[in-house]
DNA sequence: CAATAATTTGACCAACTGGTCAAAGCGAGG
DNA sequence: CCTCGCTTTGACCAGTTGGTCAAATTATTG
């Protein structure tokens, strides 16, 4: 990662204790896993992890700083300059795309916030809010301009959020309810007419 | 719990333990918390906690069960009789209010949904799913009557769930993000806007 | 106040955990 | 086929964890 020479085993085995680290934490949390856990999943003996890892710890950072990119490129895609009701939907759309398609990377994210971040908690306090506090001035622009109706930015985002990432992260629980219904058919038509409703003059 | 006597001594511990262990439980998960931390935050011994619960499974799933009453009630609080809007405005506005006053109690249950429900999912699929496919007749009746717009009301369900637990369960990335703000504040404001906007016909 | 029951705890244990290390395997170039 | 460096692993270790237990302490009650 840093300045190795990276040889084709090393490449495949990281990317396999990546994955497997991915599929343990994410369900179990940080505390919850053990290398153990993720050795068997990635098919390696737990010293062989260490041999490419220098801790369990190094492999949770690893992966948390992987995820974070992913986390915060949508939010950049919001164009200022495009039609505010299809900036925000289209959002909204990728936020749930990726519920559906990485939920795994949803959940180990969840788990990390919901244990009070310690990990990521500068990252949120800097980055992530300042790229927020970007977004928000754009969409208070538009509110201005009447081209939405006023809504607190904040709220907004917050609302995306937790409407797109709760399919990923309880999805056990929207199974139990829905049964054989694949959820993900219905959400983003609800999505959408919630956010419509909220958003259009 | 079950068929004992309960002292005056015995309600207070095993009060200070549930109450200990929704603050550990709550933050670390089940696998993520230790019998010690539980024990120093009830200021007990562990060999104490162990007198009082035969282990740490029973402390949880004591905190478990006391929690799905909580959880389950509001739900069953929606009047068919009354005014849809206000019935589902309500309701939302309860949900609101558990996560700002019992977080904790809404991270523990994200914490076990999160890692696959393993202790709970039979009540998942059994008494929260019928009692959802209750509500979700009366919505569709309401909205066959013309009283709201049409609504998937699974979806809807989740919508309120999903925004109003995130307020509770990523407390740190709002606060992050918000600053000094009160998140509850605008968050009620906010939820009845989409709410409105989504169901007034 | 004696005696009996309820409560508390220090010492302990076996299983598990993250991590180490020396030795063994292995593949590519000579 | 031999060597040399990369890779893999069995054995091991110290710290932690859930849980036990006998003994000590503290109510409670006749």
């Amino acid at each position: 990662m840093t300045t190795k020479p990276d040889t084709r085993i090393q490449i495949k085995n990281q990317a396999s204790i990546l994955a497997a680290g991915l599929v343990v934490f994410s369900q179990y949390g940080f505390r919850g896993s053990t290398l153990d856990q993720v050795a068997e999943e990635a098919g390696l003996s737990k010293p062989n992890l260490l041999y490419y890892f220098p801790s369990k710890d190094a492999i949770y950072t690893a992966l948390l700083a992987k995820l974070l990119e992913n986390w915060l490129e949508p939010l950049r895609e919001i164009k200022p300059s495009g039609d505010p009701v299809d900036e925000l939907l289209g959002y909204a759309r990728r936020k749930l795309d990726m519920s559906q398609h990485f939920p795994r990377e949803s959940r180990l994210f969840a788990n990390e916030i919901i244990q009070g971040a310690p990990r990521i908690g500068d990252v949120l306090r800097g980055e992530l809010r300042s790229l927020v506090d970007e977004i928000a001035v754009v969409i208070n622009g538009w509110a201005a301009d009447g081209r939405i109706k006023p809504v607190d930015p904040h709220h907004l985002i917050f609302s995306i959020w937790a409407l797109t990432q709760h399919y990923a992260d309880f999805d056990v629980q929207v199974r139990a309810i829905m049964g054989d219904v694949d959820p993900f058919d219905g959400a983003a038509q609800h999505l959408e007419a919630m956010l419509r409703g909220l958003l259009t003059p």
